[in-house]
DNA sequence: CGATCGCTTGATTCCGATCAACAGGAGTGG
DNA sequence: CCACTCCTGTTGATCGGAATCAAGCGATCG
């Protein structure tokens, strides 16, 4: 594990995300973690919760990207979830966490005590309502990914991660991916190879652009949408 | 579409299951399912709702089993999930069903207005809590399963399933599976004839018995669970 | 009895994994 | 500044597991 400080990691910090308005329904809890959250700074690949920890904290990104994952005894990975800035994460019904979390760059924070939201909750039954619509909106995206494990080709992963990241990150036809291959692979249920190799296909297709590996360019939208099944 | 009425299906309805109380904590939802809800029936493969039909009502199931599960346009089909008899389905945060439901075998539901879930949850925290901790048990549940669709080979796929089943279905080393190996397949990510292989190949392993194509003995516990990552 | 359905088994193919090598930067230290 | 290593990503060659194509088997049912 990484060792870290608050004060070392701000140094690497990256500029606070610019703030956008959420919709009226989410300030109840939003307005409060953000009231009484403590900001906290991870480096690239630093834990921010792990497997099996006692789940006493939940989190908001506010700049950078967390995935959440769970490593298997041989080595497998499977990444469950990308989160971005504005993103809460870590909230659990149980006591633990089932899935450890790690910042993908460097990355800050929000943190909020489960306690105390979940004090809020009882109090407030608009907040109790978005701590559920948080957890039905993570349940609807893993089922989604069950659909793209499950049913899906190389590249059809590949042409679905990248226009679900350019619709998240940019919301334009531009991306610059905040992860490496081998988090894509993990995510994609593929091998960083394949991962590797269905981009260049992809790229000769002129379906994307490459300017950098982490960079993409949606240059066909309707054709990786038609690989999109 | 099989065409059935409740009458009709109630010519085929099994006996309910024998009530078991369930935790004081989770009475307050079910409580009021079991004294507002209506019973209906469905026969085998029989849609309880579809995909993108308006979410009105959820479920719980008192006999049989119930999948969950989208259908792409190509045929491919993915199964996120069964349920079985005490398990509650259907319940969804946006105005729209994402996934079909329909009968793996004849089954019986009881059926309650979502509006009545939401209005109670409104006055009564409880049921409020309830609802949330059933979307995150899903939640949970699903990402287990991503795991296995991202992560595990076809053996483990079907011996994890197999252990899993007979855990909720009868707790012992003996179950009685209720849904053909097709469904098995669409939810393992896997062909009918994989999983059909795997299975005489955890038979000649005698990991397994196999009296009847549904009827499986676990009789090698330790083995399945290796395989179980 | 033939027909259909659910399941199994066999032969072959193919996609993605694996094994292996290499290329381009970024950072480090002489 | 260059030589060095480390890290990430790409590419090539080969292998293997699961998909696909195809046939057969037993049970249930009209």
């Amino acid at each position: 594990m990484l060792m870290q400080t608050v004060a070392q990691a701000n140094s690497s910090r990256q500029p606070v995300a610019a703030r956008r308005a959420p919709p009226a329904s989410t300030q109840a809890l939003f307005g409060s973690i953000e009231l009484i959250g403590a900001r906290m700074a991870f480096f690239r690949n630093a834990e921010i919760y792990g497997d099996d920890e006692p789940a006493n904290y939940l989190y908001k990104v506010t700049s950078g990207a967390v995935r959440i994952c769970k490593l298997l005894d041989d080595g497998r990975r499977q990444i469950t979830a990308f989160h971005l800035p504005g993103e809460i994460f870590g909230l659990e019904v149980g006591a633990d966490h089932r899935f450890s979390a790690e910042a993908v760059i460097d990355s800050s924070v929000l943190v909020i005590k489960r306690s105390a939201a979940v004090a809020l909750a009882a109090r407030d039954g608009d907040v109790a309502h978005q701590i559920w619509a948080y957890t039905a909106r993570d349940l609807q995206r893993v089922q989604e990914h069950m659909l793209l494990l499950g049913c899906m080709s190389a590249k059809e992963r590949v042409a679905a991660f990248l226009l679900h990241m350019a619709t998240r990150i940019s919301g334009g036809n531009e991306v610059e991916l905040p992860m490496p291959r081998q988090d894509i692979a993990d995510y994609l249920g593929l091998t960083i190879e394949t991962v590797s190799r269905t981009m260049t296909q992809l790229k000769s297709d002129a379906s994307i652009g490459l300017p950098t590996s982490r960079h993409i360019v949606l240059r066909n939208r309707a054709a990786l949408s038609r690989l999109d099944a």
